[in-house]
DNA sequence: CCATAATAGCTCTATATAAGGCCTTTATAT
DNA sequence: ATATAAAGGCCTTATATAGAGCTATTATGG
């Protein structure tokens, strides 16, 4: 699935039935799940319907084991040999040079 | 990474890192981040400290062309043939059949 | 078709994040 | 080494989620 053919909404939403998808994957109700992983039945069924925190994710992920996902979700950056040579070895911890314009943070060498 | 072997704070802890590094490949700063995003510069800030909703991360990932990332992130079930022969095509909407007890609830055929 | 349990949908309160501002710390370029 | 700006930290107010409880709807098993 293209997730920039979505609205931030839309993809909230589909996040949502897919977390539910996994619930029923292990057949366990909403309630089971939410007592699992001590989290509200409020928030369950607000995970499911695409509204949550972070931190609520996570805790209901580990409970439907699931938690492996997330190293995909965001997945950790390499940095190209070239940039590292040019850096010195030295990774960078802020953002910094030019500010550029809008348009040109598109297709940056890396 | 092994995510299980991490404690929930952990997991947000590494995600917030992993989101600061997809800003720093590409050389903008928090408050431009923010600006482009239409979010709080205390948001992202809090977002790379591990802290967040879900729609705040989604509207961040947009802005760092990292949204193709969530397809893995929670992936959409698939239905093994031998379930859905059982269900004669239907598709399951509800947890139901006896409740399991805590520990039947791994390793469920599917 | 019926009984029942799962879940959707609401209310109310508590708590956490979001937004905006200000000050301090520190990485980076010169 | 120094000037500067990025980023961290803290404060206040607004807003959204979390938690608890209740009723209404509806999928499911019998």
């Amino acid at each position: 699935m293209d997730f920039y053919t979505l609205s931030d909404k839309g993809i909230e939403e589909e996040l949502g039935h897919r977390i539910k998808a996994l619930r029923l994957r292990k057949n366990i109700t909403q309630k089971e799940l939410a007592e699992a992983s001590t989290l509200s039945l409020n928030a369950i069924k607000s995970l499911e319907s695409g509204r949550g925190k972070l931190s609520t994710i996570i805790a209901a992920l580990r409970e439907l084991e699931a938690l492996d996902h997330l190293d995909s979700f965001i997945p950790e950056i390499s940095i190209s040999p070239i940039q590292l040579a040019k850096m010195q070895g030295k990774v960078r911890k802020r953002a910094s040079g030019e500010r550029l314009k809008d348009q040109a943070k598109d297709s940056l060498e890396w």
